[in-house]
DNA sequence: AATTATTATCGTAATATTGCAATATATAAA
DNA sequence: TTTATATATTGCAATATTACGATAATAATT
């Protein structure tokens, strides 16, 4: 039905889901490149960059943001957006123990 | 549109959002957390574990292989699953390149 | 105050995803 | 060969996502 059984699942399976779901869009993840590639987190160029108009990159903004993937701020008339640290390090977390119990023999 | 412009993309930004779009649902979160819980790769009751029904589940299936997150083979009368190290592993090194890059002093 | 630059929101069209009943397929067991 | 068990496929309804033009909102500049 394109509606998820979200009550259905664990609170750690959701929340996991959701921070992939932010990250499964190629722009979003170019935008966290984007980010990442700039030395200061004053960036106001993220339209320029991308091969997409700027209310659709909003939105992809948006839902980064919203997910927990990026920090904004206003600075001056542009807005500052930077990864954030602790989401990053949560997938990473939950990897790692994807990939810890991993059976070696299997398969 | 619902549409992606992948073309628009790289092919690197693609490939990690294809993999995260795979993980981006709590259903298919909860498969690879029951993968990894059962200690050998027989696995023919992923079903019952789920809130979902069986058509369902069998979709979440297909996807999880397609983005070749997990791998089947056919096992008598039931199908072994199990997570693919190799593209957790694929994940983690993207995770690995983000984190490394996240400017310290920013936001 | 008017202008300019930057980002957000609204509305909408096209397409994708989710979920399941019904049904098909495939293999093991009887 | 019939039956039972396990998984896949099809078809469809409900909802979500993606993209963008038009427009609004905000803040610096003139």
């Amino acid at each position: 039905m394109g509606i998820t059984k979200t009550e259905a699942f664990s609170e750690i399976h959701n929340e996991i889901a959701q921070m992939m779901k932010a990250l499964a869009h190629p722009a979003r993840v170019a935008i966290i490149d984007y980010l990442l590639s700039v030395d200061a987190c004053i960036c106001g160029d993220i339209v320029n960059v991308l091969p997409l108009a700027q209310p659709t990159v909003s939105q992809h903004l948006k839902e980064l943001k919203n997910a927990g993937l990026i920090k904004g701020s206003i600075e001056g008339k542009a807005i500052c957006y930077c990864v954030d640290e602790a989401a990053i390090a949560k997938l990473q977390t939950y990897l790692g123990r994807v990939s810890d119990q991993i059976n070696k023999k299997c398969c």
